[in-house]
DNA sequence: GCAGTGATCATA
DNA sequence: ATGATCACTGCC
């Protein structure tokens, strides 16, 4: 690798900061968005990956007829009631996990779920690429559960984001036709 | 187009 | 205890 480009990659990796409980705690369309080019990081063991996030949606209340936490706190849907930053993993048909982090303010229940990063697209193959599981539901988005997000210095251009309806809730009304969906256009 | 797969929750 | 539902994926 020549030295010049070993350089620039140095230089982007001391750059990266682990995203603060502060930038989940607002609303998550904005949360939603934001999160595109970040970098999601996983830790096992000696083995670190980062994927860069192409493609989230937002969860974004109790009023939104889509959102787990609409039918108010139950044992899966705990963590949404809770502080922001925390993963909310959960099982959908059987087989495949998906991941979420909570946003927004306690007692209301808000969460983005990540469809993509890196190679992967759909959100039960980015949680079997990274072994994401129910180990990971309520753990803070910290370095210690071995799964957070880092910025590094990512810009998105100016019009490099998609919007679209979200992805299979058909059920939910008028919340359905919403474009809550946000996708890297790039990736 | 649709089967696979099992946790979750409401109902009883 | 039982049954409907489900923020998906991969193969037909």
């Amino acid at each position: 690798m020549p030295p010049r480009t070993a350089a620039i990659q140095n230089a982007a990796i001391q750059s990266a900061v682990t995203l603060p409980a502060e930038f989940y705690r607002r609303p998550a369309d904005i949360v939603a968005r934001e999160l595109l080019g970040k970098y999601l990081v996983r830790r096992i063991g000696d083995e670190t990956v980062a994927l860069q996030i192409h493609e989230t949606e937002a969860y974004v209340g109790a009023h939104d007829l889509a959102c787990h936490g609409r039918f108010g706190c139950t044992d899966r849907t705990a963590v949404m009631f809770g502080p922001a930053g925390y993963w909310y993993t959960y099982l959908i048909y059987g087989m495949h996990w998906m991941l979420n982090v909570v946003t927004g303010e306690v007692d209301q229940p808000a969460a983005v779920l990540f469809r993509g990063a890196g190679n992967s697209r759909g959100p039960g193959k980015l949680c079997r690429e990274l072994s994401i599981d129910k180990s990971h539901y309520g753990l803070p988005a910290t370095a210690k559960s071995g799964l957070w997000i880092e910025d590094r210095g990512y810009t998105i251009r100016r019009g490099g984001i998609l919007r679209t309806p979200r992805i299979g809730i058909d059920y939910a009304g008028a919340w359905k036709d919403k474009k809550l969906r946000y996708v890297l256009k790039d990736s």
